[in-house]
RNA sequence: GGAGCGGUCCGGGUGAACGCCGGCCAUCGCAGGCAUGGAUGGCGGGAGGAAAGUCCGGGCUCCACAGGGCAGGGUGCUGGCUAACGGCCAGUCGAGGCGACUCGCAGGAAAGUGCCACAGAAAACAGACCGCCUGUCCUCGCAAGGGGGCGGGUAAGGGUGAAACGGUGCGGUAAGAGCGCACCGCGUCCGGGGUGACUCGGACGGCUCGGUAAACCCCACCUGGAGCAAGAGCCAAUAGGAACGCGUCCUCGAAAGAGGACAGGGAUGGCCCGUCCUACGCGUUCGGGUUGCUCGCUGAUGAGGCCCCUGGGCAACCAGGGCCCUAGAUGAAUGUUCAUCACCCAUCCCGAAAGGGGUGGGGACAAAACCCGGCUUACAGGGCCGCUCCGGUU
RNA sequence: UGGGGCGUCGUCUAAUGGCAGGACGUCAGACUUUGACUCUGAUUAUCAAGGUUCGAAUCCUUGCGCCCCAG
């Protein structure tokens, strides 16, 4: 896992949303859920570390006892999509873990945009714009 | 016009912006030790009728070859279709409905075993509680007759039960009984029809044969196991990995070796047989566990769709021709916003009505994960076709 | 996604096809000055819908829910 070998990163900019700046390996899931702080907003809990890369990435957890597939799925897309709307206003440096709770089932596209504007704003707080990198990564 | 039955089709359309996934082409000494991946641009593609449940069947892959018997499992009216099926088509029988039509795990209970609680006299080689009839004895009574004891006949009647040993009627009898007769049921035989399930007709028997096999079982047929996280390949360094040879005994032989026998372990889902391989240790040789990546992976060499022609078949389906089509992710791609049209609901306005317009709201079930054939279950709203019954009008 | 297992009072568990039982709970009463302990009584269940059977928690079919294993 060397992380400083990544790969040539797209514009950091936009409303892009490659997969670089997605958790894709189970790894990192854990990772974040060990060692990260918990945020709840709503019908979401954000999980935060500390990542040392120029920006931050997200991972979606959407069990099963949510609702079906449809559900899920669904509530998958508009994470994604509010992510991608929003994420200049998120601290850069950062992995984040949102986990989607079951109260999420029968929510509106508005509700679950309140809900992360809720997280963007704790994570503004707890990480003030001029983010130092800290010194020794998180193990 | 009303009520209903069956089949079939659809599952909102158009456009714009910003994004996502993969394909082809081009560019980039962009990343990585390699396998391989990434970025940017262009062009075209991107969920369902059930994609679901995972209830069956098959393809495909591996298990060394996928064999015989037993056990186990599955199916269960008949004939056909199919790659196969527990599916489909046609028919038979049974049940339901006035009918269109629907439903049925629908073989065997006279091969054997088990079970049938409670109630009831009796629950399976029947039996006798009450009752009915009757013989004899005692007794009461003038008598008719009554009561009791000991016997015999009976299975019509009673009550119990889910079920009581053929049913109904007539005759018959002391009372009764298939004891006799008629019809129905049952069984056997004969004849006709049908490939067959079965059915039609006749004769005879004379009632002997309860239910339960979604109880064990019997019969007929089918059946190896696991599953794409199967499996295959690639990569730097360190092996504990892999392959090959060597087991014991006997005989022949000087030896090399040849032949035969036997034991142990393992694979073949379980057991037996058969077949195949040889554990440990030693020697020789080859090379890579894990991580990661690629292929498998999306099909034109398809069990593909349409049902448009031709032929066969009642049909399912088959043969030939024609046309059409096919997402490929892997923390897992379809979302957000807007415009507009169509549909439904509520409400308001105009209008005699038909209808027109405004505002607000609504649109189900459910999302590929190797592929295919079925089954089952869920589903807002709607289109089309055929048929049945009832009522009205001409 | 694939494979496997299980559903009985509020909880944990029993029940050869024949009245669903027990323990811990809960409630009420008794005992006690009060409480605890103890005693007595009550309460409450076969995941759902069909089918087989005279009769189903049990057998069959379909559905629903929960859990486990495999990266």
């Amino acid at each position: 896992m060397a992380e400083g070998a990544a790969p040539r990163v797209p514009q950091a900019t936009g409303e892009r949303f490659p997969k670089a700046f997605r958790l894709l390996q189970r790894r990192e899931f854990l990772e974040v859920q060990e060692g990260g702080q918990k945020l709840p907003s709503d019908c979401l809990l954000a999980l935060v570390q500390r990542n040392n890369r120029a920006h931050s990435r997200v991972g979606l957890t959407v069990s099963s006892k949510v609702g079906n597939a449809v559900v899920r799925a669904r509530l998958r897309r508009v994470l994604r999509e509010l992510f991608r709307k929003r994420r200049a206003q998120w601290p850069p440096g950062l992995d984040v873990v949102l986990v989607v709770r079951s109260s999420a089932k029968e929510a509106s596209f508005a509700q679950v945009s309140r809900a992360f504007d809720g997280v963007t704003r704790k994570l503004q707080r707890l990480f003030p714009a001029p983010t130092v990198p800290p010194k020794e990564p998180a193990p």
